[in-house]
DNA sequence: ATGTATTTTGACAACGATATCAATGGGGTA
DNA sequence: TACCCCATTGATATCGTTGTCAAAATACAT
């Protein structure tokens, strides 16, 4: 059988009571008797019963990492993240897929929330700019992370990077090579970082007076496919650009297989800069050039400060914003 | 006040355990009792207390992915198949990431499960071939079911899919289209798959009598990095292959990328081909041909099969090998 | 009608922790 | 010395289920 408080308290001859305020370091309690406790804690191999832990003070010490639909890799970056932060605090980790647009999408994750008592939640665009939806948790006092939110409207704790700033960089990065007309390629309408880099892009283009040709500006999605549609068109009117920044790289990549099909070269027909740094971009051919944020580390810091909060440390509410940082490889030539 | 046991009991008229057996579908219920109930149960919203399930009856409806350092898309793939199963069931998934290498694997593993009390647990290669481990769960009674393991000798639920015979029959068409100098990867040498692809390989080769040359045949890892680098080894020896089979696409993407800058085209200087059809094998240039794994799918069925097992249902020790699909793409071509 | 087997039901203990609140004891103050 | 205060400790109730076991109701056979 597993060893229990009780056993515990006759090792080390107080009551139960006396055990479970030195496992939860709780004030009080003389430090000679801690250290007793301590060491039959230690001697019997004590671990306390989550279930009763959670069923008596209702927190289960399990955060969830909530998400829809997101890149692969982006979701196995900020998940393992979150985990690392977790197994640092013993805490564990639940994972739920979501539709963002789902009538009920409140309805569940509160059901789901209060059946497992979860202590905190981790969200990813686009539910970072739900705003309903965080309102909803605000009102049920659920405590939660969200990440690259849009705007920072709720009293949501949050991580973010710099994407307007990011897309200014590489756009400023871009004309520096002498290029003048550039296309861009839009991500997902309902992420937060679709607009932000679009906007970057923009008034980078502006305070160089150049013009924006609105047939170069293209609706994507962040998809592969979508890309790749986006750089077919492009591809097929009369005039093309000398360079095409995608909002990211799964559509740069789309946008370069397109180039490919058409018998343009990458980079010395069309240049080409995508955003991200995921895998592919350093996996294709030629090498794109990107932003490179560092997605592990933002979903660990936000599992941080999350647990930070619930227990009510310091660390908490240290919101952050994480710099991105501009990678330069052959899919951008001088003109 | 969340409503409970008591609150059905007193509305439907009978006792608190009367209520239990109805919403853990008991015997001996009689059918009107059991109709009253469900209607209070519905009427009030009643949704059982998991913490108090769990320690009284020391199952919490939860089961845990397992996994350490896969492939990106495969684990969201695989995580993805997983969960689907889990909403269909009400089960809830926490996954953990693990160091298959580390000594203490074991331990933490069985102290995760017993704190949790987690149900049941499902392995992804590489865990997936570590026979201690496995007969450490099955030691301690731990459900699980594993994915894709080399070897059935243990008792443990699994689901495969046909790696050995997809290599052979990828292999002969390779061979059909003219190929007889064919170079190959080899995958981590931990994960089961590897061998089964390699033999595939192997005894179609030999089965036409061909030549194995060592020089083509190089161990990876399953990572771009090492794809890239076997490919450098092979396109700077004196004679090179006409086609190359790498045991996965990444690897095969390192592959073409190594030949890229080596000035070489794919597939008129050399033909290639990978294995899992993940995303970059159609989003690089020319794309990959290559072998489709259900792998969603698979996980999925395992996810099916571990909760029907320990829900004692019918279906339970349903282990299935998949098919795999040939994938012709560009990157093959006839000599 | 009686006895027996079977189905249906409920009272109460138990799971293993935390919460409440009162008891204890040592130190300081008048 | 008497009194109060505050830090420390413990007895007991409690969280919301399921498990045990016996009682009650019903069916069946004689």
């Amino acid at each position: 059988m597993a060893v229990t408080i009780k056993d515990v308290s006759k090792d080390a001859k107080v009551s139960i009571k006396t055990v479970s305020r030195v496992i939860n370091n709780e004030a009080n309690v003389a430090e000679e008797t801690k250290k007793r406790v301590l060491l039959s804690v230690d001697k019997l191999g004590f671990r306390p019963n989550k279930s009763a832990q959670s069923l008596r003070s209702k927190r289960s010490f399990i955060i969830a990492l909530l998400y829809d639909n997101p890149n692969k890799s982006y979701l196995a970056d900020i998940q393992s993240g979150i985990f690392k932060a977790c197994k640092l605090t013993g805490y564990n980790l639940v994972v739920q897929e979501c539709d963002y647009k789902s009538p009920e999408l409140n309805d569940t994750i509160l059901e789901f929330v209060e059946d497992l008592k979860i202590d905190g939640l981790i969200l990813t665009p686009p539910l970072s700019d739900m705003d309903d939806f965080l309102q909803d948790l605000d009102k049920h006092q659920i405590e939660h992370a969200v990440i690259a939110p849009s705007t920072k409207k709720t009293e949501s704790l949050y991580v973010s990077s710099n994407d307007y700033e990011a897309a200014y960089k590489l756009t400023l990065e871009i004309i520096k090579h002498g290029h003048k007309d550039i296309g861009f390629i839009k991500g997902h309408p309902k992420h937060s970082a679709s607009n932000l880099r679009f906007n970057g892009f923009i008034d980078a283009i502006k305070i160089h007076g150049f013009d924006v040709n609105n047939a170069w500006i293209k609706q994507g999605n962040f998809s592969f496919k979508s890309g790749f549609d986006a750089g077919v068109e492009i591809f097929h009117s009369d005039r093309i650009p000398t360079a095409i920044f995608a909002s990211n790289d799964s559509m740069a990549a789309g946008i370069m297989k397109s180039a490919h099909m058409r018998g343009l070269k990458i980079p010395d027909d069309v240049s080409l800069a995508g955003f991200d740094d995921s895998p592919i971009a350093d996996e294709i051919w030629p090498a794109l050039t990107t932003v490179k944020q560092p997605v592990e580390k933002m979903a660990h810091h936000a599992a941080k400060i999350l647990m930070a909060k619930f227990n009510g440390l310091e660390e908490a509410n240290q919101s952050k914003e994480f710099k991105s940082e501009l990678i330069i490889r052959e899919s951008l030539r001088s003109l």
